[in-house]
DNA sequence: AAGCGCATGTAGCATTTGCTACATATTGGG
DNA sequence: CCCAATATGTAGCAAATGCTACATGCGCTT
């Protein structure tokens, strides 16, 4: 068992049980080895994580190049917010969207390795964004970053209960048919 | 000492070094007290953590009250929008938006209090936009719920080191002046 | 003064946590 | 075949964590 093919398993256990409840002895089961090896492996719990989150952050590039493949360019801003609003809905999306959360909070804190695989992250969705905006666009590229704070305000809002409260200003906004 | 007398003694640490740190111990000796005193009041580690969250909501709350009471009504929606940007940067915020990550995580993942506190919040905060509308805004309601998209969407951007990134959304979005 | 309830200190316990020491398999090159 | 490097198991340790048991002070009523 090799670094690179321990990662995909603990990445499950975190996407599945957070990281807050990501310590050795339960990633290890997990993974089907021992604490011990994966401090043989990773050397540390912190070098661990930060292997995990940068393993995370290529996951999701992948899983946006994957979607980026299927599916055709919306034909405006309002259906390129509602197709991307849909996909964070998704409950294939939840754990994910639990972990984001976690990773946020850790790159304000600025504990290694959150904030280079939040940022790249983010900068992968960017960069989707900007490849889907709609032809004929204005502006891409700051049409891209608008959509962006807009879907990520959208995303914590409803994360913490207020997700009618963020229909209505997409709504008021604009960027979502009624 | 009263739970409400170590409530803003536990609010301050946990402020200061965020909740992942917030054990029995470090907690009591912060609030100068022991870990068996904080059980006595709180009864369980949850229930003072769930007791704390609220606080904080509150503290929250009476400070957006306190900001309301001092400057005048801003004339157009950028302005309001620039003014809670600066407000937010501000080195005195910081700590609170540490927490704040933190709690929207825990509100995801649905942690018992961070829920109740983090829709608190953002309630809160959108009232004190609603009333803050530029007169004569067309859609104070709606416009309001779209400034909070919009502003809680920067605001993550920012935490995750793309700050530029929604400061380029925001002028794209014409919610911000060059 | 006696006794009763609230408050608080001391000590500990069982579990978890990250990590280490030491021994042992396994395996590929000479 | 031998040996050295790689890989893995076993056992444990020191610290932290949430919580509990027990004793004791402190104040108030009767």
């Amino acid at each position: 068992m090799s670094r690179e093919s321990l990662l995909p398993l603990l990445a499950g256990h975190v996407l599945a049980h957070g990281l807050g409840q990501a310590s050795l002895r339960p990633l290890a089961q997990a993974a089907g080895t021992s604490d011990r090896m994966l401090l043989y492996h990773f050397g540390t719990k912190e070098l661990l994580i930060i292997d995990l989150l940068s393993h995370v952050a290529g996951v999701y590039a992948a899983g946006l190049d994957a979607v980026l493949a299927e599916g055709e360019r919306p034909a405006t801003r309002t259906a390129l917010v509602a197709r991307i609003i849909a996909q964070n809905a998704a409950t294939a999306m939840q754990p994910f969207m639990l972990l984001w959360w976690e990773i946020v909070a850790g790159a304000a804190r600025g504990l290694p390795g959150f904030l280079p695989a939040a940022e790249a992250m983010m900068g992968e969705l960017l960069v989707w964004l900007e490849g889907h905006m709609p032809a004929g666009d204005p502006d891409p590229a700051g049409g891209a970053r608008y959509l962006l704070t807009v879907i990520e305000g959208a995303m914590m809002l409803t994360a913490v209960g207020h997700r009618q409260t963020a229909r209505e200003g997409l709504l008021a906004g604009g960027l979502l048919e009624a």
